[in-house]
DNA sequence: TAAGGTACTTACCAAAAAGTATGGAAGAAA
DNA sequence: TTTCTTCCATACTTTTTGGTAAGTACCTTA
């Protein structure tokens, strides 16, 4: 367990590829939308807006559209009026689970009072 | 694999868990950092310097009682003059590697053309 | 006495990210 | 004709983050 991956990183390549995908969920509300979706959920702009109360239709309209630039996020557009736009994950972006689960896991260990010393 | 660790999460709860961890690994040379550490080896601060140029000592200092006061680095002062200071990894430090190499996995599969849509 | 090496501080400025407030299009229903 | 709903766009301000330049403390060696 000494190796990153199967690729041979230097340290400043694979900081790179890491800061690649920090950019991609850096930014104040992107996981909150993220957790939000997955499990294949469809949601509306005004779902998310209810879901995320504290959102501004600003910031929320500005992240998601980062998500979907980067395809994580797809978006769905219903042409009727009032118009229908359902947000959901791409493969990619539900592909995401391993990652985010292993973070969890390495915040866990904090508090499971191993030395961190 | 539907879900995330054996926890049960709120999609909110669960993205300030991920969260904590991006503050943590967030800022512009974090991630340098570690990957120069990791391995359990040691470096000075004129190690650091040497090793990652574009950083000025302000930034790299900054950086380093950041990741200090989160748990990640530890520093290892030797009373002596010239000054000498180590800087390594923490055992939760280290155990950083598998969340962060399913980070560079992620990252990867997008080339892989996998269907993003 | 002066110069030098190491590990920092501090003051100041610029750029980027986030927040607030307001406005607008596109029709359908009243 | 006015109103209503939904999904945004834009201008402006505030906050956070990063960067530059200079200085400091300590003791050693020449």
């Amino acid at each position: 367990m000494e190796e990153m991956s199967e690729k041979s990183w230097t340290p400043t390549s694979a900081a790179d590829g890491v800061e690649q995908v920090l950019r991609i969920l850096e930014g104040r509300w992107k996981l909150v939308i993220l957790f939000h979706l997955f499990g294949g959920k469809l949601l509306r702009f005004s779902d998310l807006e209810r879901a995320i109360p504290a959102v501004s239709q600003k910031m929320l309209i500005q992240q998601l559209r980062q998500l979907e630039k980067d395809g994580v996020v797809r978006r769905i557009v219903h042409h009727q009026v009032p118009p229908k736009v359902e947000y959901g994950l791409t493969d990619w972006g539900q592909s995401l689970c391993p990652a985010l689960d292993a973070m969890l896991k390495w915040a866990a260990l904090r508090e499971n009072g191993d030395e961190v010393n």
